[in-house]
DNA sequence: TTCGTATATTCGGATTTACGGATATATTAG
DNA sequence: CTAATATATCCGTAAATCCGAATATACGAA
């Protein structure tokens, strides 16, 4: 039930903040929110809304460790929503300058 | 000048309307709208709008024949578009429940 | 020209989505 | 316990998006 959609995915990763979330997500094998607020330079409580839409579209997990809570891509995705993430993630990364993963911050 | 992005393209693709265009589309060569008009039973008003939108991000083109007009995916996509349609286009049959290309109206 | 068909555009209203400051919660340290 | 840090949620507002009837446009036939 609540499956994930072709369209669900495209509207999650129709937002230039939630692409970039993804994008960042898909080049390290996880990483926490302190590094994805610092990366995307937006406000903590707009990171974190998105990433909650992300969460209920089960297109990543998170992992809580102490404080911190890591995200990574859902590893239970099915192979076309990760075909279409790979896809896009080169050329997203281009438009939405993402600069290379800095250093972890924990 | 206002190239295809991304993110574009998702948004094109998060709407369950467009998505059924743009995979009719990657199923035939050529489709006219009367053919999408009633292969998706919706009004035209709507599949018109929705048209005007996928040409605006140059993600179809269309040609005029006398009073029809005949669209298609456009043919000079980026690699990267073509991979992430191809990617959506079966499960995205599948949810949207699009039946076989019926016969062409014209 | 006028008519009929195919398609596009307009427009007002309904619905959805995004924003971000303020606040709540969770966890660890002291 | 209290304080501090990391993250999540709430909430009012602003903006974007969607809808479809009505209307406009484009074209071919007569």
């Amino acid at each position: 039930m609540n499956e994930l959609t072709a369209t669900k995915l495209c509207k999650c990763l129709g937002d230039d903040l939630r692409l970039s979330l993804v994008c960042l997500m898909d080049a390290q094998r996880e990483i926490c929110v302190c590094d994805l607020v610092d990366a995307l330079d937006a406000p903590q409580s707009t990171i974190s809304r998105h990433l909650a839409q992300l969460r209920q579209c089960e297109l990543v997990v998170a992992r809580r460790e102490g404080t911190w809570m890591h995200y990574r891509l859902n590893p239970e995705l099915p192979e076309w929503a990760l075909t279409v993430i790979e896809a896009l993630a080169e050329p997203a990364r281009a438009q939405l300058g993402l600069r290379a993963p800095a250093p972890a911050c924990c």
